[in-house]
DNA sequence: GCAAAAGTGTTTTCATTACACCCATGA
DNA sequence: TCATGGGTGTAATGAAAACACTTTTGC
């Protein structure tokens, strides 16, 4: 077994750089959208390399900074990919983040040549971006179902038909009004403003903002916050918690379900 | 926004190194364990260096092979930890890892000075291998809820009071047997054998075998397989699926729920 | 016969699902 | 007045949870 220490390069520790890939994701357009840029005669993740001086998330934050704008925005590492061959010439590892960032954010994307594309009618991308993108897909609709994620894709005041468009968006099917509304009026993640919201169209709709819940104490496996599994569901928590008013809080960072 | 080609080292790509830890279950004498190597006046995971012309992946299965030989293995990526004070000295970015093994693969473990700590009562440990520990703990927890990787902590052939010992010892708390083994068998994820075991004391047991089981066609959100959150229970799987007699099987290297 | 582990059903509870109509506003 | 989205309750289903006694073996 080799020493933990790591008494510096062993083999040959040559050509190993490691870089950082973002995938940006919003909602536009009642449709899942994601950032990508121009590279290569094809599009590209944002992505950075890091630094020696700097942590993998710092690289994360500044690639995603560079395309998005600053902010606090919601930034989960994903997964690394660590193929050999994944870059035609050099050797790269990466170290794929996912965030979300909400509809009004996004106008800000100010730099380069950055454009919001629909994940369901990607370009040609570059090297194994899209499989970067697949990945965190599922990671996307996975997390949904049992934490409270979605809502990183909402402004501060949004509406229960905002809420629901989220999940129907990503999750990609229609989901019964009542029922969602009953599961996260049941939850208590929301609180009612005191402002409404004229649409032009129809009638206002109450303005909500998103309250953050309690974390139980040690909880190992988290209870499935909204279901996302046959026709119609959404939460589904368990009575326990329920009874205390708690609901599994997720800290970022919890990786692969 | 940089060059998504990443054309060589733009800052100082000096001295960043590439390391890659395992952190490997297994159960013994009804409690979880890990396994540990002596390093620098306390104990470290097994774990070794990217070489350049390796996947990572292949560097974690052979980081796992210098203690616990070879054999084919469960391992997942689990988390790539990039801090810049990680090691004191140099920099290194570590992929974390996880495997399970079943007790009998653990005889075998042949090589230098590793040994098997209990979970509970873990020694010194290097660097921030005590958090990389506990992270693939909670991971397991998690995993353990919504997919069969329990299986991997048992033989080929076991008794249905194995593998629910393997649940109770990982999340920690008894369960009902009646409930565990409805459940189990509601899954259809076991069949039995033509075989039973004597085991000195008590009723012979029945021996069974790991079936997988048909993944769905493109599901998002897994449903949980065996529930763990509150007194008793085991599995929650959807109506629908069961009836068409399947369940969620989570790929490996699905990452962070 | 006794200790020890294996094996086996029923009832209650509660979340999830399915389902249809009225309300408030702008044009 | 009409088009558009907001807002509301109830009944059926089924998984999860609670619960205790009999069986088979070795000593």
């Amino acid at each position: 077994m080799p020493d933990t220490n790591r008494p510096g390069p062993q083999h040959e520790t040559t050509a190993i750089q490691v870089g950082v890939e973002v995938v940006v994701f919003t909602i536009r357009d009642d449709a899942l959208h994601v950032l990508l840029a121009p590279a290569a005669a094809a599009w590209g993740l944002p992505n950075d390399t890091v630094r020696a001086d700097e942590t993998v998330d710092t690289t994360a934050r500044r690639a995603l900074a560079d395309v998005a704008g600053s902010g606090d925005v919601w930034l989960e590492q994903l997964y690394t990919f660590g193929d050999v061959h994944r870059a035609p010439d050099s050797r790269i590892i990466s170290v794929a983040h996912y965030a979300l960032v909400s509809a009004d954010v996004l106008t800000a994307t100010g730099s380069d040549a950055a454009r919001w594309w629909p994940v369901a009618t990607l370009p040609l991308l570059v090297l194994d971006h899209r499989r970067i993108i697949d990945y965190a897909l599922t990671r996307l609709r996975n997390k949904l179902a049992y934490t409270t994620v979605g809502f990183q894709l909402l402004p501060a005041r949004f509406t229960l038909g905002d809420l629901q468009r989220v999940y129907e968006v990503i999750i990609g099917r229609d989901m019964d009004k009542r029922n969602f509304r009953r599961k996260v009026e049941l939850l208590g993640i929301v609180k009612p403003t005191r402002e409404q919201r004229v649409s032009g169209t129809g009638r206002p709709a109450q303005l909500y903002r998103f309250v953050a819940i309690e974390a139980p104490e040690a909880i190992g496996a988290p209870e499935p916050l909204m279901s996302t599994q046959p026709a119609v569901q959404l939460a589904r928590i368990s009575p326990v918690l329920r009874r205390r008013g708690r609901v599994i809080q997720i800290t970022p960072g919890e990786g692969t379900r």
